[in-house]
DNA sequence: ATCTAATTATTAGGATTCTAATGAATTAGG
DNA sequence: CCTAATTCATTAGAATCCTAATAATTAGAT
């Protein structure tokens, strides 16, 4: 009956809920969960940055982004440049209108952790930084899963 | 240039991360993302569950749960069958193919679960448990976001 | 008993993401 | 140079998940 979940079913439980709890205060300003998260990370890289490595960071495939990048182009919240060094490449940037979006961002996501952080002890969550920083690191540069031997 | 991730950004970064380790193994076998994690908490259940509960369990609508059962019926994995005590409601049980798979799924989970966890410190992973539930019950129990007083 | 509320599963339609394939531009090797 | 391989963005089509609306059933209140 008292079944406790494993760790990473916390894990991926506790950042759906996250994400849902940033989802429901900001879509009364229009802003969809793609949008606001592809809005902030725009707005962490500082002006100058492919839509490739923009992918990257918000954690999407390029084909994802491409969509995102349109809607919200064509509301003028953003534009997208051709590199001067890279003709393949484009760069993204974010307009005024967008900028003003930025800030509302920002402004949520800073309330929510505070509202859901506030009474943690601060040492129990920086051990917890560490454990993420570990484990992804283990995730992204351990053995790749179990070879079998044999094959060339 | 150092800038740190905030505490949500990791968390949702490697969760992202861990589910499409667990994904990468599992696609060999057939089982999409969607399917093994829906057969997964099934096989948790013992047997007896309704659907609303069940999608409550996954972290998903009513709706979503939907079509994956109607899959993984169409594919003689599990069976819907009504219950006895309420003509509404249906509950979902694991066929023999479906406790086949069910066995690979958690072998898998186990495994990814020792080559992410292994070097962690056990007592820094008990802590971070710990500051799970305590964000998690603060999201769902905490002030609602914020109401504007004047309101009826 | 019957009428209204609430609950369960479903359908319909849209949003978000993926993989695979394509087109354009760049880089590398002979 | 010139061809081959690579890289970046895009298109196409499918998978996953959502909200809103609907149909059937149950529960509660006269």
């Amino acid at each position: 009956m008292a079944d406790l979940l494993s760790f990473e079913l916390s894990l991926v439980e506790l950042a759906h809920k996250w994400r849902r709890v940033v989802d429901d205060e900001l879509r009364p300003f229009g802003l969809s969960q793609a949008t606001w998260r592809t809005l902030y990370f725009i707005s962490r890289t500082g002006g100058e940055i492919s839509q490739k490595d923009l992918a990257f960071a918000i954690g999407i495939e390029g084909p994802s982004l491409v969509h995102l990048l349109d809607q919200l182009e064509n509301v003028r919240l953003i534009e997208r440049r051709v590199s001067r060094t890279d003709r393949r490449a484009k760069s993204v940037h974010l307009l005024d209108k967008g900028s003003t979006q930025v800030e509302i961002i920002q402004d949520v996501l800073s309330q929510v952790r505070h509202r859901l952080l506030d009474d943690i002890d601060p040492a129990q969550l920086e051990s917890c930084s560490e454990v993420f920083a570990q484990i992804l690191d283990n995730a992204e540069n351990g053995k790749p899963a179990q070879m079998v031997t044999g094959d060339v």
